[in-house]
DNA sequence: AATGAATGAGCCTTCATTCAT
DNA sequence: GATGAATGAAGGCTCATTCAT
């Protein structure tokens, strides 16, 4: 077996263990096992497990990202559409068809519990696409919209299409099976986010007076979120 | 000692430990030393690991919820008042504070990767919760919204405010830490999610044609939400 | 409960545990679960776990010897008919009835796994049960037989009550079940034993010339029997 | 150092306290101790101590057999020869000498508390020695001599053989260490048995018309043999 | 280069024993 | 006097890692 097959196919066991179990949960014996190679040849080609982990993470996010590629838009493409493309990508990439692929089990693995390798996940990964669907947004609003306020609507947006990825055990027990198979359907879904988000928007700059005096009672404590990306070494 | 002192404070140190490490690496030997008890303690009182897991998810949302009570409201309260009422209290249950953060954290564990205890979870604390919002939203649209629609625009809201409690590593990496101290209080995103959705349900019965018509490549194929929810033991 | 009663009901309990499991396997849990005591009896009333066994085997021989007592024997009783009834008490007491009484198990668990216990048990039970023997066989064989003669020829006879008692597993997979049965009873193996016995004794003092000439092959090796009485604390 | 190597020093090892002190009081970090090898080497050659257990037991019997085997008979050897030869090898098979003495004590152990490998046990070694003694036996008594007949007079050769073996203790507690030395060598023992033997097997076709009649007591019950073959997973 | 064998650290669990009431 | 709670010492086992070939 070539040293290229040999490392491939333990990424590719790798990646589906680690998705399934989690970094501690996962052992090295399943890996090899399942990729039918040495339980050796972790450490010989990867150093150890922690290091195969991280390099599994790299090789993870490739194939979704290909899979569902952003269109190519012209030059009169519509923002509308940019966006209603934008979420139906991402939600593609995200829900999974089928069974899932092991790769966005493992990166929504990462965005709730980062270890190391979430940093690169992030600058290679996440970071372009946040930028791409602020852009986006850039053009549906009101040029006076501050830099925070548009980070909070493209969170507004990508926070309904990551429901529907991490939620989805509590949305089976949610609702019907019925209905997720009537309505529930990755097109309809994007479909509804897209119409929510943009009737939003399209008002958005009609800013409240004073939107905390709705609240029936008065605030007393102020909360700050607290930081605690413990982005230490994987663990879990 | 006290055998209810004992398991309350067992109880509590599980809590933060298995929060922060899930399952699997989550040790009794941490949590003993943690609650500062004899390492047997845990068997003697709870029997094994995994039971005291479970004791402990029961034992998690108990806390938030009774912290954060969703107000009395009058009779001529606005549903206005009553959704931006329960978004301000569902960010303050999941965000946590300084004080006792690890129900949050916990329970996002047991959505994303839920375990047998999940089920409970959601029938004792999610499931009302939801019909609550669900109550609300009813009040907001018009008549003939249908429950499927009703529904997505409940899972639109919860979104918002779950992405602030999932992503919370990812959203210190993607914002500067100074905007997030001036910008993202649990106020002020409450705020800009009842803002955000209110806009959009005033004006959500004016459907869009045909909203796929928007898309600038067609959709081929059709995607159907994959039942993944394996819900066993514990194990990461 | 009285004091009394507790120990007793303990000292039952104990004895069917430990000659089912061995001293190591039992355990105190099992011990007082069923005698339903408290865990904490056993330490309370006979100090640790092998103060309770030690007490339990003296607690335990006296139920089968007054059970199956030696026949009060007249002045003319032949030393044939004797013979006889030692070989079917012996027997009686070692085979048991129905379901094993715990006794039985327990001492010969210490015979051939000899724990401190023994001592007494040989000191009360075994060696005025042997002297008898002796006694008796000393009114069958010619005068000038050895001392050491016949303890051998006593130890021949026991030992094949005991192959009855301490094989039984072996016996019945070696022997029909029906045969067993039907040829295998306690007064059919008693009569066994006599009959064999007494021919032999017979003729006892016959010598051969030289035994060992008989043997086809010379031998080479002398083989002492070691010392291997570890009688230790009780730890199987 | 050689895989075979290793597991031999553990099976080794393993025989030596397995014998000592029983299969759940025999600890694998003794055995990898005394072995001189590391703790997890069981688990990795022998998956668990159970397995190690068994492994022991069918290890055990190979080389007693081996060590003493059955002499080379001729056509012309007597059935006299053959039994001394027989009792003789059985005896050394069975009462250790210095070297190797753990196998004797071992298979014992399984004898009195069978655990699932007595089955094989039985079935490779026990079995054919006893079938050879009865083809022994059938040459010295009469030709009418009933199957159970020869099978109880085996019984009562074998029965004095393992009495040496089981009784060991006890012997030296009930004997002068003075006459052990002197008077109980394998081949003082093996002659006296022999001697003994022949004695009643010569005479044995004279059956006693009524050999319960010189019972001093009417036998009033009948016990049969209870089968308490608890042919369980060893825990003792 | 690649692998079967071996290792040591650590984890969950059990259990006899002790403590505090 | 008697007991529920608590403790610490192992024990079996797993697993990532290293060694020797």
């Amino acid at each position: 077996m070539s040293q290229e097959e040999t490392t491939s196919r333990i990424l590719e066991a790798a990646g589906q263990v680690f998705a399934d179990r989690g970094f501690k949960a996962a052992t090295i014996r399943d890996i090899c096992s399942k990729a039918d190679v040495n339980l050796a040849s972790v450490n010989y080609h990867f150093g150890d497990k922690q290091r195969l982990y991280i390099a599994t993470i790299k090789h993870a996010h490739q194939l979704p990202s290909s899979q569902f590629p952003i269109p190519q838009w012209h030059a009169e493409t519509s923002p509308e559409t940019k966006l209603a493309d934008f979420i139906q990508v991402t939600l593609s990439r995200m829900i999974p068809k089928g069974k899932a692929p092991w790769q966005a089990k493992l990166m929504m693995r990462e965005m709730t519990q980062p270890t190391l390798a979430v940093q690169e996940l992030i600058k290679e990964y996440i970071r372009p696409h946040f930028d791409l669907l602020l852009s986006i947004l850039r053009q549906l609003v009101a040029k006076q919209t501050s830099e925070q306020q548009l980070t909070k609507l493209g969170f507004s947006i990508i926070g309904q299409c990551l429901f529907y990825r991490f939620n989805q055990p509590v949305l089976h027990m949610l609702v019907d099976e019925e209905m997720v198979d009537q309505h529930f359907s990755i097109e309809q879904l994007a479909q509804h986010i897209t119409h929510f988000s943009l009737l939003a928007i399209r008002h958005f700059t009609e800013e409240p007076n004073d939107p905390s005096s709705i609240l029936s009672t008065p605030i007393t404590e102020q909360y700050s979120i607290g930081t605690e990306s413990n982005t230490n070494l994987p663990e879990n």
